[in-house]
DNA sequence: TGAATCTGACAACAAACAATGTCAATATGA
DNA sequence: TCATATTGACATTGTTTGTTGTCAGATTCA
């Protein structure tokens, strides 16, 4: 279950190889594959991606997948978080470089997050298709890692909400429903090949974020 | 490529078997392939969907698969579209019985979506999971219901919202962000086993469909 | 240099599967 | 009754896949 597993046979002896260590070389294969891994699940589906098309996309030999991914599940699970980590950091990087009002943070996210699907389509993919439906574990993974985005939301949208209009439950259950809507958009953008410019479909949604807030803040409470 | 195809040597000769034309038998035996089909996709996935699985379900030989879905990608198809005839009606059903403010619109639909699918989650799992990704013409499948779907909501919303500030494009793609902030707060709730009540969810979400329209008619125009 | 280690190309094997075929048992209607 | 249509159980074939094993050549270091 580590990122790196040991080949049960091949004990690694601390012995240099072309000016590296066991564990340099493993890393850069299993850099090597996750790279060939996300092109494939990418772009043909995570049904498509075999152990023998990931490997020849990679350059390397069967018994290094082992080494690196376990199993097929591992492989998509380890290409699913890695995709995590990548948009999470993209989405914080855009948030914190504006000043902290509701529109300029939703249009940063927004704007960053639309940006960073049109520039690498296969972590879409990944995200909000292929890591879905495939065993429990993995839909732990996509519930877990959609729950971190929830609270990215959660975090910024919190102050925004009258307190006594709102429990928390109904800020998350909010905050999932925001998550939502803009990933349902992105992956029907994509699936319609961007078919409109990012600005346009931001100053769209820009409505919806901000309309909750707002619309909570006027009505009376039930 | 019709509903139920004719399987190629035997030739159907009008007579009757068991009391029934062939056309009755093909279509019968078509209506348990097709519960077959819904139950193993929509409970085990359609990765595990194989011909021999789904006829032993069905309790029939694997020559009726072929003759009523062609290959699995059929399977999936019609399976699909008979999900998505389902919760259309459902939706219009619901919609029509209650009066016509938005108000009561929008938790008559929210009600009986949720309820569909606490009622039967191996729809949802069809509708929202299994058919994507599989290959181009049911991802084609997929955005034409979606789109219908959106339509719906686009019939009930457009006359809230202020012509003015909105146009066409704007009231699509906010139906669209509404259909996905909705499926996937259903999708979270399947995943994690109804965790909550239908009428909580209900109330809360409220918030965010009428809070589009109330923001937008208050707002001026950018 | 030479033994030990590491790598890559590929063979080997079993399992699962789609797709088609065989055949005996059953039902029909002339 | 009997030729024909229909059904269901199962066999067969060919392909793909996961997984493990083999082995020769490259590399290291004592």
């Amino acid at each position: 279950m580590n990122q790196v597993a040991n080949t049960p046979k091949a004990k690694s002896s601390g012995r240099l190889y072309k000016g590296e260590s066991h564990a340099q070389r493993a890393k850069e294969r299993h850099a090597k594959l996750l790279d060939a891994a996300l092109e494939v699940i990418g772009t043909e589906g995570f049904k498509a991606a075999t152990v023998r098309k990931v490997c020849a996309q990679a350059g390397l030999t069967e018994r290094y997948y082992y080494e690196a991914f376990g199993n097929a599940s591992g492989m998509l699970k380890q290409v699913y978080e890695a995709q995590v980590v990548r948009l999470t950091l993209t989405l914080r990087t855009a948030i914190e470089a504006v000043p902290g009002t509701p529109r300029a943070i939703a249009e940063a996210a927004l704007t960053s997050m639309f940006g960073a699907i049109k520039k690498d389509p296969r972590m879409a993919r990944v995200m909000y298709i292929e890591i879905l439906g495939v065993n429990d574990e993995l839909d732990s993974a996509y519930q877990t890692a959609l729950s971190s985005f929830e609270d990215l939301v959660v975090q910024y949208t919190k102050p925004l909400y009258p307190e006594e209009n709102v429990t928390d439950l109904d800020v998350k259950l909010l905050a999932s429903a925001t998550v939502g809507a803009v990933t349902h958009v992105a992956r029907n953008w994509v699936l319609a090949d961007f078919d409109r410019s990012i600005t346009s479909m931001v100053h769209t949604l820009m409505n919806l974020v901000i309309g909750v807030f707002s619309h909570l803040q006027t009505r009376t409470p039930d």
